[in-house]
DNA sequence: GAAAACTCCTGTAACGTTGCAGAACTTGTG
DNA sequence: CACAAGTTCTGCAACGTTACAGGAGTTTTC
């Protein structure tokens, strides 16, 4: 029996030719593939001119590593995954966060793919799809509640993330967040020095984190200056213009209006102040309205308008400093950040 | 000399935990990983009952290819690259863009991933690092130019691409784009119709395509009516809200102001009304503004804007359509499509 | 002068996938 | 019955990377 000989196989040296790979480094420097590897990761074992040359080939040639190879051996992705409810309407909000963390992952060799998930379905969808296939290093996410399954899921499972928004289910985690209690707060004390006593609140969802916080600096606020709240139930900041029109003027109509307004999004603002004027009554007179904005257009529109203003660029740079933070496996440094808002811009007298 | 025997390998027979691959599923059927391979691909030499069998267990242990694996083989990404100016301000354009984009990719393979990069660099380094790299199978991309490099540079390679924008250098390529002609020709009819004699226009930056349509159309409107234009220079929507508000404000000190305005962007005309106020003018009285608007604010903002909607949300969504058709090599089919307003939507008296 | 320690480098295997060349077996053909 | 043709399945190798377990040479130590 013929003993069969491994086949010539193809010399494919065409290490020269397509995108240069370790393999073209090693041919060009004389090293092994491993020394190049290693070089080029500053390994302790390696000689300082060796370094030298490899990092000087490489360079030259303008040797990028292969995300594949690197992703299939480490299982590293080198890539952020960024949760986005795509029902979202508001303006803004998704332009400038994307916009934020891109800033941040630039220089990096993070990629950022967006992964969306509609709000009809289950928030915890897309996020098991991350986790179990592995396609991202991190997670950012937005629309966070106080007792979060994503939380829990991504804590249990020591998946790196960060949540937009805090919980309130007593794990520890990574998050950054607007003090929304501050600044309802903030709003209702404008809103008493103006001389309104009875104050509505324009609130977010109910299930949303943001949306207790709100509330709590509201009542805080109502106890601290001694205005009433005319409630404005059934009604939040992810509704329909129209809706939030309708019932705004609606509200307006009854017996014991409100004079002022907190609201929580620019978007509902327009509608908020589009329901006043429906109702006849003329915003800085009869009712004033204070509302948080993203984009700085609400003085434009209409300049009795007070506004906080919230950075969502800044949001995304602090989420992705600190998802890059706790993939790199820090626990110490703060991984937990809060922007504290203390100024209402009101109109030039 | 003891002839050196293969040490026996580890028995990573880890088949059953972690993640299933194809290896699990050979083991499972009992058949090879290339026969399970090829079961999944519907390989025509593959026994129909094997196909079944093999079906019928990835699907209940949940198997899912693993993209490196895939990658690092075929080259194959799996990815569409949506380059992003990051500098960009105006609302909603980017959220909306990204959610048509989506919605569409959802039931794909495809992820979407967004490649910064600012409008103070060259627009050409995002593109040369995805067609180098190979870290996309197609790319997605506005502000177009006429001559637009990146059209050029990606036919070129050969590579998957459509343009949010025409161009004009006897390139035929894939492309989506608004009809900005038709609206600004609609745009002054109606400002014709009311009467108004000395148009302005607030065009797109120079550079881009669309700004040339959009004067186009201008200027066809303006002899079709007969209606004289009032240049309005050196200034266009990307200029931020202060400017064109000052600058708005200025043309109207002059002794032949305009009494039309047709402006390219929703932002941009919260500055223009803000400029006609500060001039002591009135909206709809002594001037009419017609916009463009992507989301659907306005009507709130003014009453007496006119407007034409333009959806960028349906602009993701065929851009990513297209996109899919490039890749899967398709040429002939619809690669090309243009929505051409047809409605101006008018205050109601 | 030999062993030990140190420095610097390297080959092998593996991550999960698929193209390729062919094997094993059945069926058809003369 | 031999041989061709068809059907169905399979090993092997490779994509680019890195962990690991050495190996070769030099220097230090006693």
């Amino acid at each position: 029996m013929q003993k069969e000989l491994p086949k010539e196989p193809k010399r494919t040296d065409q290490v020269t030719e397509g995108r240069p790979t370790l393999k073209t480094i090693a041919f060009m420097t004389g090293l092994g593939v491993t020394t190049v590897s290693r070089a080029l990761k500053d390994a302790p074992d390696i000689g300082a001119d060796t370094k030298r040359r490899v990092r000087l080939v490489a360079q030259q040639i303008g040797y990028r590593p292969n995300r594949a190879g690197v992703r299939l051996r480490t299982g590293k992705t080198n890539v952020i995954s960024l949760i986005l409810d795509t029902d979202e309407q508001l303006m803004g909000f998704v332009s400038d966060i994307i916009s934020g963390i891109s800033d941040r992952l630039s220089g990096s060799l993070y990629h950022l793919i967006v992964t969306p998930y509609s709000r009809t379905r289950d928030p915890m969808d897309p996020v098991r799809y991350v986790v179990e296939t592995g396609s991202a290093d991190g997670i950012i996410f937005s629309r966070t509640e106080p007792n979060d399954p994503r939380v829990r899921y991504l804590t249990e499972h020591r998946f790196p993330f960060v949540s937009h928004g805090r919980t309130d289910a007593g794990i520890d985690h990574p998050f950054h967040d607007f003090d929304n209690r501050a600044y309802a707060l903030l709003a209702v004390d404008k809103l008493a020095d103006l001389g309104r006593q009875r104050l509505s609140l324009l609130a977010p969802p109910a299930n949303l984190s943001y949306h207790h916080h709100t509330v709590q600096g509201f009542a805080e606020g109502l106890a601290a200056t001694g205005a009433s709240e005319v409630p404005f139930t059934d009604i939040n900041i992810d509704h329909s213009i129209d809706q939030i029109r309708d019932r705004t003027r609606a509200l307006l109509m009854r017996p014991r209006r409100p004079d002022g307004f907190v609201s929580s999004a620019g978007a509902a603002t327009l509608a908020i102040v589009a329901g006043i004027e429906d109702a006849g009554l003329v915003l800085g007179r009869d009712v004033d309205v204070v509302s948080k904005q993203s984009a700085k257009v609400l003085h434009l529109f209409r300049p009795q308008l007070h506004v906080v203003n919230e950075s969502f660029r800044h949001a995304g740079n602090e989420l992705a400093r600190t998802i890059l933070a706790c993939i790199d496996g820090q626990t110490t440094d703060n991984l937990q950040t809060l922007v504290v808002p203390d100024t209402v811009v009101s109109p030039v007298r």
